[in-house]
DNA sequence: TTGATCGTTCCGATATACGGAACGTAATTT
DNA sequence: AAATTACGTTCCGTATATCGGAACGATCAA
């Protein structure tokens, strides 16, 4: 969920908008916006009112809830092109999904943190869904957000280890040593893992995905829970990721029209 | 080109924030939105630090430019599927532009305004451009927003056209009469015109688009300039919108093969 | 050097957001 | 039917966050 954040009118309308959007079909009304965010609900009628004015929500005519508007989409459809590997990889984080039967990720860095674009969830009963699309969380936590570190110089990286671990006290699983030490794991094997750094019982792989120039331009990794976890599910799993990770760079590098959409459904 | 409403520190920061969008590739310098939108360059500069700090801007480290942040992607996303009528219609107004040459708009109802939901461009050296995508103009104002009309009953229609002639004082081009007598000739037509009703020299012909059920759900027009326009010009125009929005209605119906969406928990 | 452009910071005044409280209405319960 | 709960809306005094002019340092150009 969204931060909501401390002291900004802005950054408070900005989470209702972003309330507004993670309802459902049917819509957000305006007191379950109230039990969502705690706010006032005046204030939240007065923020949805200025909001509507503006087109980025539609109120329906009929039971009142509101929903998302054209300028949301507009917004969108600008920002889309912004980040051409969020599609690019759907279809590698489809088949990984598929493949391996759980819920898989593709993060970006983004300063000194990760923000996750993309997510195909699992079908499995018990799902590990932690990290939604949108879900900015610091470098280093996390498989994916590990994974998006190995290339980096050792001084920059304990810049931003230093740095994170600072900025989010409130984050006690955030631990510097063990971050830098992940790291220097998943530089050796090709992949990196976590086990409980995100949530107990929840563990992680993940291994970065390459540009051509030979850039890390993000990082895709599984999710699951860590009963689950054992040496042989590890190397199915990394066979699978690298297998489909190398397909996507492929696509990455080469604008080979040939590949655009197959119909290969396994 | 966006309203940029009276006094609404959210508006104002929304506006920014669509500044900010409808920038070029290279992004968006403080100096030029403060050029485009007039406000002051330290309001400016605030309203980005807070946009920046929320995610739905990013700051590029080299230059300093501005460009859209992953959380406008993301409200874009979650936006989408509440207009599946501009993503359907997108290949009908690729064909509609192709066979035509001109530029094609899609626009949908919201309240008493037209919105264009999509647009694309036509390849003609002389261009009309006047509708860009997320532009709200009164109902009635314009071929298609004329088009969305002709099913209303006419003591509705009456009130929308009384209440758009009152709102929009600046918009002396919206004449209450003429739209009257416009729906009415779209009725007994099957599609709607206009010439030099958005700006002198330029035309327009549009024809409701229809669900399932028979209601109107958007409308697609054609604008170009009024020399080119004559009744050769017209019976073709008319001919390739007709056939066109067929086959688009046609999709509407039938149950074609759209993505999975994931059932949502409100 | 001079001049221009850009991004950034500061700070007092005031416009603006804030939210508790009260109201009208609809839906649900007793 | 009365009572109760839930919801959306409006009001209004308070105070706080926004506003924007001004000044500053940095960068680039002439």
């Amino acid at each position: 969920m969204s931060v909501m954040a401390k002291h900004s009118s802005l950054a408070r309308a900005l989470g209702l908008l972003q309330a507004v959007g993670s309802a459902g079909a049917g819509g957000a009304s305006l007191s379950w916006l109230h039990r969502r965010t705690g706010l006032p609900k005046s204030s939240i009628h007065r923020i949805l009112a200025d909001l509507r004015g503006a087109g980025w929500i539609d109120q329906d005519g009929g039971n009142g809830t509101y929903h998302l508007g054209f300028q949301a989409r507009v917004i969108g459809d600008l920002a889309r092109r912004r980040f051409p590997l969020a599609e690019l990889a759907r279809l590698a984080l489809a088949r990984i999904a598929e493949r391996t039967g759980q819920t898989t990720i593709l993060s970006v860095r983004q300063g000194f943190d990760a923000v996750c674009l993309a997510r195909v969830e699992a079908k499995a009963p018990v799902r590990a869904v932690a990290v939604e699309v949108g879900t900015v969380r610091p470098l280093g936590m996390g498989a994916s957000a590990t994974a998006l570190l190995v290339d980096l110089a050792d001084d920059e990286l304990e810049e931003i280890v230093r740095y994170n671990a600072d900025h989010h006290p409130r984050t006690p699983l955030f631990n510097g040593e063990l971050v830098l030490e992940a790291v220097r794991r998943a530089r050796a094997d090709g992949y990196a893992q976590h086990d409980g750094q995100i949530a107990r019982g929840m563990a992680g792989l993940g291994m970065p995905v390459r540009g051509p120039s030979g850039d890390i331009e993000g990082a895709i990794s599984i999710a699951f829970v860590s009963d689950w976890f054992d040496a042989h599910a590890r190397e199915g799993l990394v066979r699978v990721l690298g297998e489909e990770i190398h397909r996507l760079e492929r696509q990455l590098a080469g604008p080979t029209s040939t590949e655009v959409s197959r119909p290969d459904t396994p």
